[in-house]
DNA sequence: TAATATTTTTAGTCTAATCTAAAATAAGTT
DNA sequence: AACTTATTTTAGATTAGACTAAAAATATTA
């Protein structure tokens, strides 16, 4: 088995790929995991020596299929218990990100099987991100950053981006929540900020939060 | 916050703190924890300084109340999880014990205040072991050890002393469950061996089956 | 293309937790 | 009381994971 760190190295080069396309640079993986590139460098070497990614010095780095296959086990892990936790122990959906980094790291198979089971084999955690099956796949729906979105398109919130308490509350006071239907009503060029339809209100929402809302069009 | 194997030491001296009174020597806890003398005097050492126990050199540790403290936390979440693997997830009582020792160190006082509630404020865990309360208490119920117990005696189980799958197993096999009426037909002073009345069946068993269960009666 | 800036790696420390081997203390026995 | 044995502690090494500071490679810009 892996360690934490090792674990939790894997999953944030896993994200970085998904954004990101080619290798990932050493700097771009120190700051995602709030290290320094130093630290970095040395965990990448030896993820390296265990194949779970490939590296070349300079050039950056990328998952190897054991190493991908890792990290998606973590997130598949992290999901459920979020899903645990809102529907079962009924957390807001801002309060599970911190512990399900924990409960992501248990090690065993059984417990997963049996979570997923008693959560009736959920699709989407509350965050709208999907759950991989136990084979590594993960559903993949066509959704749109919000921000690339134009004046008098609509769609439905899929997920997020952010799961940072701070940004999640923004949307609660808005009772903006997965599912819900947003139109974007003008559209700023100068700043990318926007005005949106919620509902029966208008927000005016920057740039900044438009980049981590997922519509489905 | 304390490290996993601080909290594991600390656990470890409290158990044995219940069983032997006194100081606890060091050899005992190196013997618990599956290491050598040496590693666990410096983990000895380290809790001195922080302390959660009292020690002095050669002559043994015992548990201060704060280490005391540490360990009941540590144990009413090992045996809340428990619970919830078995009434949620449908483990075996044998199987809970190795995916506990995992769970209870994650580190959320308002996740154990909500499973608690949501398995309904349980008193006991699947090996019969009281669940501290949120303050540390612990119901303690008067109970025989089976093998001080003497011909024509009799009780219900209501707890097991060894965890491991193995002894949960060999009770299983013979329908012997937390509740089960037991009686004692005969006791060999010779081996401490007995045969006991289990529903309609009788058995023989060896003095050691007889120290791991706990009877009221 | 040379000079400068940025990124990345290496070298050397540090801490927690473990180990082995050796030394110190305590306990048991003649 | 002295010798032997068992227990416990110390000393020194190791590993994972992090750090700082310095060196090396790459990128940028004049």
């Amino acid at each position: 088995m892996y360690t934490r760190a090792e674990e939790n190295y894997l999953k944030c080069i896993f994200h970085l790929e998904q954004e990101h396309k080619g290798a990932i640079s050493t700097n771009a993986i120190a700051q995602m995991m709030n290290t320094k590139a130093s630290s970095a460098t040395d965990m990448i070497q030896r993820l390296a020596d265990k194949e779970l990614v490939s590296y070349r010095r300079y050039k950056g780095t990328t998952l190897t299929k054991a190493g991908a296959a890792v990290a998606v086990a973590v997130i598949r892990k992290h999901r459920l218990w979020e899903v645990f936790l809102v529907e079962k122990l009924n957390f807001q959906w801002d309060e599970v990100h911190v512990i399900a980094e924990q409960l992501e790291h248990i090690q065993s198979e059984e417990l997963i099987t049996r979570l997923d089971k008693f959560l009736d084999h959920p699709d989407y955690d509350p965050h709208g991100d999907p759950i991989p099956d136990k084979d590594g796949n993960i559903k993949r729906t066509e959704k749109k950053v919000l921000s690339e979105m134009n004046k008098g398109q609509h769609g439905i919130l899929v997920g997020v981006r952010e799961t940072s308490g701070e940004f999640l509350q923004y949307l609660d006071k808005r009772n903006i929540a997965i599912g819900t239907k947003i139109k974007v009503l003008g559209k700023e060029f100068f700043d990318g900020s926007m005005i949106i339809q919620v509902k029966r209100e208008q927000f005016f929402i920057s740039k900044k939060i438009a980049e981590n809302l997922y519509i489905q069009v």
